[in-house]
DNA sequence: GTCCAGGCCAGAC
DNA sequence: GTCTGGCCTGGA
């Protein structure tokens, strides 16, 4: 692989020369909700746009992406592209024969750098549920309150909702409409805290990681697993290293036996993979949940 | 019917 | 501070 390529023609983006770019182990990973597979390739909304990401042997096509100044003002930020993750999976792999295992089987993920009120909202609702049902929730809230992007294929796309979309809905109405359940009043809370700027989210970026995971979790639903997501994959914080069941199981399987405190395993993921700890939880969540483990076949 | 899914909250200690 | 039980909902 050469260096990297990127052109933009017809209103699609083509990015060439680069190793590290595949979208199974990018979206299959628990961190974006607002996709679906056909075929191999994947439909994406994001923000204003919705697209087509498929990879050819020579490129990744970006279809429906825009021009070169969509890349440069939205997608390059969005897909993480001032990475080097050949040199993040050199580095990851010599801290351990496990990590180095993860990597390997994970060349191609990406962490993407969503929009931090979409994530809080996100994982408000991936509390106690599962990918599926997660996705489906997000798809019908963004159409119960979101603006209308396009149709495709008369399928119609719509953005996340803004905030004060989310804070002026009723909570019964938005639990029965989405299936949340009992999450719809906490997004609903949520909303408001941020519309009335109880919650800052212009500070977020400001605090240091500590000061910013204390900041999120004061928002009704956002706990010490939620409030780390919301900052690995909408705040771009490197260290935020989200204890979910497969973390557990993973950090258990190589590293500690039978540690039931997600705090202590957090605590676990920093002292051996330090500031790098979120993105080294990517590839082992990734590898726990491929290879189903601590759970019998 | 029971169990579980990328946990959070409230209450008890 | 740490631990426990309950929880909307839908699919296995």
């Amino acid at each position: 692989m050469g260096k990297r390529q990127v052109i933009s023609k017809n209103n699609n983006i083509y990015i060439s020369g680069e190793e590290d770019f595949e979208p199974k182990h990018i979206f299959e990973n628990g961190q974006a909700f607002r996709w679906e597979e056909n075929g191999g390739d994947y439909t994406l909304v994001a923000d204003k746009y919705v697209i087509r990401v498929k990879k050819l042997a020579e490129a990744i096509v970006l279809e429906n992406a825009g021009s070169m100044k969509d890349y440069e003002d939205f997608w390059r930020k969005y897909f993480d592209m001032d990475r080097d993750y050949p040199g993040l999976r050199r580095e990851l792999s010599q801290i351990d024969n496990k990590l180095k295992m993860a990597t390997e089987a994970a060349v191609g993920l990406r962490v993407l750098k969503q929009d931090l009120f979409e994530m809080i909202i996100s994982f408000i609702i991936s509390a106690n549920n599962n990918i599926s049902r997660i996705k489906k929730s997000i798809e019908k809230l963004s159409e119960l309150c979101g603006e209308k992007i396009c149709e495709i294929d008369s399928k119609a796309y719509y953005k996340f909702p803004s905030v004060s979309a989310i804070a002026d809905l009723n909570p019964d109405y938005l639990a029965e409409y989405t299936g949340v359940g009992y999450r719809a009043p906490y997004l609903v809370k949520t909303g408001k805290m941020i519309e009335n700027a109880e919650v800052d989210l212009g500070l977020i970026d400001k605090l240091d990681y500590e000061a910013a995971h204390k900041e999120l979790m004061r928002l009704a639903g956002v706990g010490p697993k939620v409030a780390d997501c919301i900052l690995l994959f909408g705040n771009s914080r490197d260290m935020a290293f989200p204890v979910d069941t497969w973390v557990i199981k993973v950090m258990n399987e190589y590293y500690l036996g039978n540690e039931k405190n997600s705090k202590r395993i957090k605590a676990e993921g920093h002292r051996r993979f330090g500031d790098k700890a979120g993105l080294a939880q990517q590839y082992l969540f990734y590898h726990a949940r491929e290879n189903k483990l601590g759970t019998k076949k």
